[in-house]
DNA sequence: CTAATTAAAGACTTCGTGAATCTATAATAT
DNA sequence: ATATTATAGATTCACGAAGTCTTTAATTAG
């Protein structure tokens, strides 16, 4: 019970090009390299984040990536949902002609549960983060970035 | 990212042995026969159900398991982490060498959403759900327990 | 037009873990 | 002594995450 990989590369990433002069590109290439990942690889991931309309590339010279939403539009969720899916964590693989299922209450508790971290997430957006992140480490990014 | 079925079979169990008459025992073969798993991969998920301390287990004849906590001492939250463990979801993997980790936003809110589901599923204990139980169920539980 | 650049897509490999089985071994009651 | 029951270990199987390699397509610069 963990989240992916994916998940963790895609939350810098859309961080990374947040912070990127507005209308610039950047390709995969210092991406990956920032966080130790290959460039393949970081591609499939972001191109899922293109296909969910965050961002947006462009092939050939000074093709790349970048933004396309706002930050402040951008919530965890939507990125989380963009790799991981949006099943539920919680479902019993079990034969329901045994019972009804509508007063189920295990499922019921688990998916509140799971509500509340999900109500959370979509509460916390990109641009609240970029206010809070220390402005040395925005120095640190922007260098890898430019 | 999913919940293992492990989880699943853990907490049927627990509702199960719940509704037993108190001192009474049940073998793992109608448990497992009820929720249609084998029996020796049941016996290994109950077994971190005894060394977590929810249950109980005796060996011969007569022997099985029996709830030895309260109902209502035990939360949903309790039972995931007898199985699941407790590492949190999110981790980035990466060297921290790179910059202060004190300070990092992503890991900060991907935690804060864990804590909000874990403060539900804390707050949920098996006494609470058993009150909530359809009493047909109950019978239907009872059935195969008994 | 051509060559260089860049992302996307597909096939494939590797690896780890969940899920499960089978086979002992140990403990207990009758 | 025997039947019963849980525990432990070794092992297998399947699936998906993670990553590589190669080809294709799109775009720009010259
Ligand atoms: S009680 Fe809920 S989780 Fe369990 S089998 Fe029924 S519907 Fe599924
Ligand atoms: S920003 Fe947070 S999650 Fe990302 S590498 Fe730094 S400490 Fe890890």
């Amino acid at each position: 019970m963990k989240y992916s990989k994916a998940t963790n590369y895609a939350l810098h990433t859309i961080v990374y090009l947040a912070l990127l002069p507005p209308g610039k590109t950047i390709g995969v290439k210092p991406l990956a390299e920032a966080q130790k990942v290959s460039p393949t690889y970081l591609s499939k991931v972001l191109t899922k984040l293109v296909k969910s309309g965050f961002i947006e590339s462009g092939t050939g010279v000074n093709g790349g990536y970048q933004l396309i939403k706002d930050a402040k539009d951008i919530t965890f969720l939507d990125i989380i949902h963009a790799i991981e899916g949006t099943t539920s964590l919680f479902n019993c693989g079990l034969d329901h002609t045994i019972h009804d299922r509508q007063n189920c209450f295990i499922e019921k508790v688990m998916n509140e549960a799971e509500q509340k971290m999900e109500d959370y997430l979509r509460s916390q957006t990109i641009e609240h983060i970029l206010q809070k992140v220390d402005k040395n480490i925005v120095n640190r990014i922007r260098s890898v970035v430019n």
